[in-house]
DNA sequence: TCGGGGTGTTGATTCAGATCAATTTCAGCA
DNA sequence: TGCTGAAATTGATCTGAATCAACACCCCGA
C-alpha cells in the first residue's frame, strides 16, 4: 500500500510534519492509500467527512456546484498537500466536492486517527489552522480578482503560478506544462472555454507566450508579469 | 473600561466563550477597549497584528485594496464577533484591512494573552478554527456567486441575507435597515455604485421590495427569495 | 442662510465577455 | 486504421455592467 508516510517523498510539507516519533507510526497504520481515476469523485458537496485526504501523487480539483449546475474549479490540491479536513475538524458536510483531475493515488486517514491525534497534539491543529489560513487568504485574494481585474490579467497571472515564481530580473524564458485542461482553466479564473480560447489566442498573437497543447512557453516572463498588474508597471 | 467580558452581552457568541473561570478573569484583566468613529483605520494591509479584536458595539468592515486602489469590501463583522485573529495565530501581517463603519467600541486583547491562552486552552485554538471554517465557507460562496450570478441576484441575496432567515412559509413581511452606506453595499458585491442605483430601482419598480433611505420594506420575502435563485424555482 | 462636500441618482455610450451555433482537432479505442 | 465523442477553436451577435458626465440631495458648519 505505498510507501509508509515517514519515508513519504512529501512528508516535510504536510501538517503531519509535526508530528513525531510513535505518531507517525500511528498514522502509516491508519491510512488507507487508494488510486483514483482521472475525473473520478473523492467526495461529494454534501457528504459527511469521513477522514483526511493526503495527495500522495496526481492531482486534485476542488469544485463547488450551484443550483443551477454552473460549476466552478476553486483550487487545485497538489501532491503532499492536504484537503478535506475542514469538515472533518468542525464536523460539517462537505462545502464544497473533490475530484481527481489526474490520475493518481491519495491517502485517507480516516476520522477517529485524526479526531485522536488532535486532542493529543495540539501542533496538529495548530497545522490544519495555519494551512487554512493560507487558504482562506487566497479566496480573498480570488474575490479581489474576479470583481477587479479583466479575464485576460487573471489568466496571466495563473500562468504565472503555475510557472512558479521564478521570474529572474531581465528577461527570463519559463516554459512550463498546463496541469489541466482549458475547459479546466477557464472555470478555474470563471470565464466560458470560448473565452478562454480567445485570450490564449490574443496572448499568442502578442507574442507574451506560445500555445502548443498543454504545454507552454513564455519567452520573457518580465514582460508578461508586468501586462499582469493591470498596465501598471512597479 | 466597559462591562468585564463576564458579563458582556455577547460573551457566549464569540470564541472565548470556551474559556472559564480564572481564564475569563485573566481575559477580562488583559484586554483594552476603545472606541472607533465611523471611518476610523483599526489596522491596514501589511500591518504586524498586535491582538485580537472583539466588537463590542458598532459595526466593522474588512477591506481589501488592490495596488490600482480598487477597492473591495469582503465582509462585515457584528457585534460579538472577533476578528483579526488569524494573523496573530500565524504570525503573518494582515492580508487585508479592518475599519470601523459605524461609531462603536471595540476590545483587543493582546498578542501575548492571545497565545499563552491558545497553548494552554486547546479548545480556544479549535473555536477559532471553526470560525475560520466559516468565514472561508462564507468566502468560496461569494467567489461562485461573483462569477455565476447577475449583480441583481447577488443583491437580493445579500437582501436576504441582511433580513435574516426570517422567510416564513408563505408571503412574510420583512423590515429591514442596511448596515451600511450604499457605495458600501455596491462595494460588498463588487458593482460600481452607478449599477447599484440602477438595480434598486428596477426592484423597487417591480415592487419586490421598497426602499426610503436606510430602511428596506419587503412586501412578499418569498417572493423575493424565489427571485434570488436566478428564476429556478425549489 | 448660504455654501460645500459627501452621497446618491440619472442618462448616454461603450465594451468585455456571454451566448448561440458551427466546425475542427484530437485522443482513445474497437 | 478508421470511428467516435470530448475538447478546443472560431465566428456572429447580444447584453449586462462599466464608464463618462451631469446633476440632485442632504446634512453640517460658518
Amino acid at each position: 500500500m505505498g510507501k509508509p508516510c515517514s519515508s513519504c517523498a512529501h512528508r516535510e510539507i504536510a501538517e503531519w510534519s509535526v508530528l513525531k516519533g510513535a505518531a507517525v507510526a500511528h498514522l502509516d497504520d491508519a491510512r488507507r492509500s487508494r488510486h483514483f481515476l482521472a475525473g473520478e469523485a473523492i467526495y461529494h458537496e454534501g457528504d459527511e467527512a469521513t477522514g483526511v485526504y493526503c495527495v500522495s501523487s496526481g492531482l486534485v480539483g476542488i469544485r463547488k456546484v450551484d443550483p443551477d449546475g454552473e460549476s466552478v474549479l476553486l483550487r487545485l490540491v497538489r501532491p503532499g498537500q492536504t484537503f478535506g479536513y475542514r469538515s472533518l475538524l468542525t464536523g460539517t458536510p462537505h462545502g464544497v466536492s473533490a475530484e481527481a483531475l489526474k490520475e493518481g493515488s491519495i491517502c485517507q486517514v480516516p476520522a477517529a486517527t485524526v479526531h485522536r491525534m488532535a486532542a493529543e497534539n495540539p501542533a496538529l491543529v495548530m497545522a490544519f489552522f495555519r494551512h487554512l489560513a493560507q487558504d482562506m487568504a487566497d479566496a480573498e485574494n480570488k474575490v479581489m480578482e474576479t470583481v477587479t481585474a479583466s479575464c485576460r490579467v487573471r489568466f496571466l497571472r495563473l500562468l504565472l503560478a503555475f510557472g512558479g515564481e521564478a521570474d529572474g530580473d531581465a528577461g527570463t524564458r519559463v516554459s512550463l506544462e498546463l496541469p489541466v485542461s482549458r475547459q479546466d482553466i477557464a472555470s478555474l479564473i470563471g470565464v466560458r472555454s470560448e473565452t478562454m480560447s480567445r485570450v490564449i489566442r490574443a496572448i499568442e498573437a502578442e507574442g507574451l507566450a506560445h500555445f502548443k497543447g498543454r504545454h507552454v512557453d513564455i519567452p520573457d516572463a518580465r514582460r508578461l508579469a508586468d501586462e499582469s498588474f493591470g498596465s501598471l508597471a512597479a
